[in-house]
RNA sequence: CGCAGAGUGGAGCAGUGGUCAGCUCGGGAGUCUCAUAAUCUCCAGAUCGUCGGUUCGAAUCCGAUCUCUGCUACCA
């Protein structure tokens, strides 16, 4: 069985963060390696995606060529993931012809079929002065609704109503500022509407065509909800085109490109052709043979993508297989809130290679605080507390300690070289506890067998952070065992004890397995480590072989073995003899603190300056038609079906009426009864949330949301006009 | 609003009908000395968001409800 494996092409529009990492590419990395160790045929393709309207408008506004843009993010990024080991195949890019050539055909495959596009004539914006049409976020103009503005094309962002560029008043382009006009141009829609039947049969069951092609309770949970979510709100043709000079061409269509998302996913097509060209391959056996699958690896924005937009196209194509899996993570956070590149939150990956350049084994350190907290079923929070625990604990304590205790120990006792086992040894019973969670020394084979083969079978069904957890426990294995046969204590007894050497011989089987098996999560420390034991790097094929040795009751370290020097693998984080590591650490702390501190001194000058500009002047008499009175706050409970709507009863001497205020968020129902107000009466009663309102309260509100009533001192009576 | 995901000891997470609700960190006590002030053992601490239902039996299934996150941004 072959395994194509795809991780999301990084938009080569700026630099990767650790979510990245985290999302679509360590955990795709890990998998990769270990099918690699069970000596399976992968191929892993990954590229960058040059093209798209964010980056003609950044290169626009900086004068520059949008090569210079791809250029450098393609290399940066290719570079970051070499340093960190991700181990693509291939790493290719979308503004290669090859690229260019393959979308063009997919595209007209698709277009010769007759049925896959409509062709529709619209009036979009166009911006005079910048010479293109404009995507809706990109035009900007007052809400219809709200009156806001600096509303966008595609939704008022102080209203929340979503918009068409076409409803907001007095438009503008945000690229030159200039007023929009409407042109008439035609686009080619994929009718996705005409997969969905199918579609939603083959989420829910994983049949098509009544051929089950995996079984969808191996899919994530959030991935299956989120497709059905689509699916049941109806699907729609979506445009595939755009009036851009910056893309694949559309063929015999001047002026018109292949929307991103379009060509993207065919990205790893080209990728793998390019691979095969490279290699000698064959890049059809990979993605259209019967004995090949097909596993997306991506951050749960591009669920849709990939499992209803990239299939249906590949349906819609023919020949290609489907996607087996789509092992969507959710979201990482950085320290409590989202990655940030404008506000300078988080760190990125060439950042972080740079930073940590003096920090040893800075490659698996962040890989592996990345895989003990990745987000596989629900968002997650990096934390450099975080980082330095999982570092110290589970590397240092765990792993490294037990490798150095087993190494020291067999060079102490039998000169380096792994002892001959024993075979008839007394159960271990150190006399203290209960003797029973002691384990005799011929259970330690089992174990050893159960534990790799775990971790493998954990890997294959994407629970990375299980894989990870049971290694630990291995590890913690190896060193409950050591401390229950205690051979330091026989050999002060009887340096002859058969024990000694029996103990000896099963932690070196054991810390064997743990070299093996860290290498898909820790690749760099996996080869100091087989160095320690004297092995050389793990090669394809080695953990199928280790499981077959095992199952035949083979030692993984035969005796006689001689093991490398002992020494320290992870120095610790958390050193008082050497603050170095920590001092790398605490920088980055350092720095969250200061884009902490940039930030509330920004709210600061931000809320005393962002005043509301003053209004067009107005006559005394525009101002004379407001009805302004006192009135006192009698009744006040919560709105049903609401979060922020008060509804008050207020009197105004002469009468009472019902208002309905948007005041919940600030203050609760019981604190606003026996307020003195100042209300405008004379609005136009209006239903909200289905309660008539018949009055507006006035409020004061600062630059920072917070609330206040107008109020005339206590007692002063109500109804009584102001001016 | 709607849809999706999530709410489990101080913190972070496992756990989809049935042995005492597990793990890691943190807290407390102890053990050992081979080892990186590491290891190992024991203890304290949760009525599994809330309410109701199904069942002999529910954290786990059903319904209702509350809260958080995402679906919109330079995002995986």
């Amino acid at each position: 069985m072959k395994s194509l494996l795809t991780s999301a092409l990084p938009y080569a529009n700026g630099p990767l963060h650790l979510g990245h990492l985290a999302g679509a590419y360590l955990p795709a990395d890990i998998y990769a390696r270990y099918l690699r160790l069970m000596g399976r045929e992968v191929l892993w393709v990954c590229g960058s995606d040059e093209h798209g309207a964010a980056i003609t408008l950044r290169a626009k506004k900086e004068g520059i060529d949008p090569r210079e843009i791809i250029d450098k993010y393609h290399a940066l990024n290719k570079g970051s993931f070499e340093s960190l080991g991700i181990s693509f195949d291939y790493y290719h890019r979308t503004s290669e012809p090859l690229h260019h050539e393959t979308s063009q055909e997919f595209f007209l495959k698709l277009l010769k079929r007759g049925d896959q596009f409509e062709i529709k004539t619209t009036e979009q914006y166009y911006d005079p002065e910048a010479n293109q049409f404009l995507a809706d976020r990109y035009i900007k103009g007052t809400c219809p609704n709200c009156s806001f503005e600096n509303a966008f094309g595609d939704q008022c962002e102080n209203c929340g109503k979503d918009l068409s560029p076409t409803e907001l008043i007095n438009p503008v382009s945000t690229i030159s500022g200039a007023k929009p006009e409407l042109r008439e141009t035609k686009h080619w829609f994929f009718r996705l509407d005409e997969h969905e039947a199918w579609l939603k049969d083959w989420i829910k069951t994983g049949k098509v065509d009544g051929v089950q092609l995996h079984d969808p309770k191996d899919w994530k949970k959030h991935v299956v909800g989120q497709c059905m979510s689509w699916l049941d709100g109806g699907l729609m043709p979506r445009s595939i085109t755009r009036d851009l000079d910056w893309g694949i061409q559309v063929p015999d269509a001047p002026g018109k490109v292949l929307y991103v998302w379009f060509d993207a996913p065919i990205g790893y097509i080209s990728s793998t052709k390019q691979w095969a060209a490279e290699n000698g391959g064959n890049w059809e056996d990979w993605w259209k043979g019967d004995d090949s699958e097909l596993v997306h690896f991506i951050g749960k924005d591009n669920i849709v993508f990939h499992c209803i937009v990239f299939p249906a196209m590949l349906k819609a194509h023919g020949e290609y297989n489907l996607p087996v899996n789509v092992p969507a993570n959710q979201f990482l956070n950085f320290e409590g809130d989202k990655f940030s590149k404008s506000r300078g939150w988080g760190i990125e990956l060439q950042e972080y290679v740079e930073e940590f350049k003096d920090f040893p084994n800075s490659e698996d350190a962040i890989r592996w605080a990345l895989l003990r907290n990745l987000p596989e079923q629900q968002d997650a929070d990096f934390t450099w507390d975080g980082f330095t625990e999982y570092h110290d604990k589970d590397l240092a304590d765990k792993l490294g300690n037990f490798i150095n205790r087993v190494t020291v120990l067999t060079h102490k006792y039998f000169g380096g070289r792994v002892p001959a086992p024993q075979g008839r040894v007394a159960p271990l019973s150190s006399g203290e506890g209960s003797g029973e969670r002691f384990l005799a020394h011929a259970q330690v084979q089992s174990e050893v067998t159960e534990a790799v083969y775990k971790i493998g079978k954990d890997i294959e069904a994407f629970r990375f952070k299980d894989a990870a957890t049971t290694f630990v426990e291995l590890a913690s294995f190896g060193n409950t065992y050591l401390q229950d046969a205690a051979p330091w204590s026989l050999f002060k007894a009887n340096p002859e004890d058969p024990a000694i050497a029996e103990t000896m011989y099963h932690c070196a089987q054991i810390a064997a397995a743990l070299a093996l098996t860290c290498t898909p999560f820790i690749p760099f420390s996996a080869n100091r480590l087989r160095a320690v034991l004297n092995q050389s790097p793990a090669t394809n094929g080695d953990w199928q072989l280790a499981l077959d040795t095992l199952a035949a009751g083979h030692p993984l370290l035969s005796p006689e073995h001689e093991l490398g020097e002992a020494g320290v693998l992870f120095p610790k984080i958390i050193d008082r003899k050497d603050d170095s590591r920590n001092a790398i650490i605490q920088k980055q702390r350092d720095k969250m603190a200061a884009v902490l501190a940039a930030k509330s001194e920004a709210e600061t000058t931000s809320e005393k300056e962002a005043r509301d500009p003053f209004k067009p002047e107005m006559t005394f008499d525009d101002f004379l038609k407001m009805d302004l009175r006192t009135a006192t706050i009698l009744t006040a409970e919560a709105v049903k079906k609401s979060s922020k709507l008060l509804h008050l009863t207020i009197d105004l001497g002469s009468e009472q009426r019902s208002v309905v205020s948007g005041i919940a968020k600030h203050f609760a129902p019981e604190e606003v009864v026996g307020k003195q107000v100042v209300c405008v009466t004379n609005l136009a009663p209006r239903k909200m949330a289905g309660v008539l309102s018949e009055a507006m309260i006035l409020m004061a509100e600062d630059g920072a949301g917070k609330l206040v009533f107008v109020s005339p001192p206590d007692g002063f009576g109500d109804g009584w006009g102001v001016r």
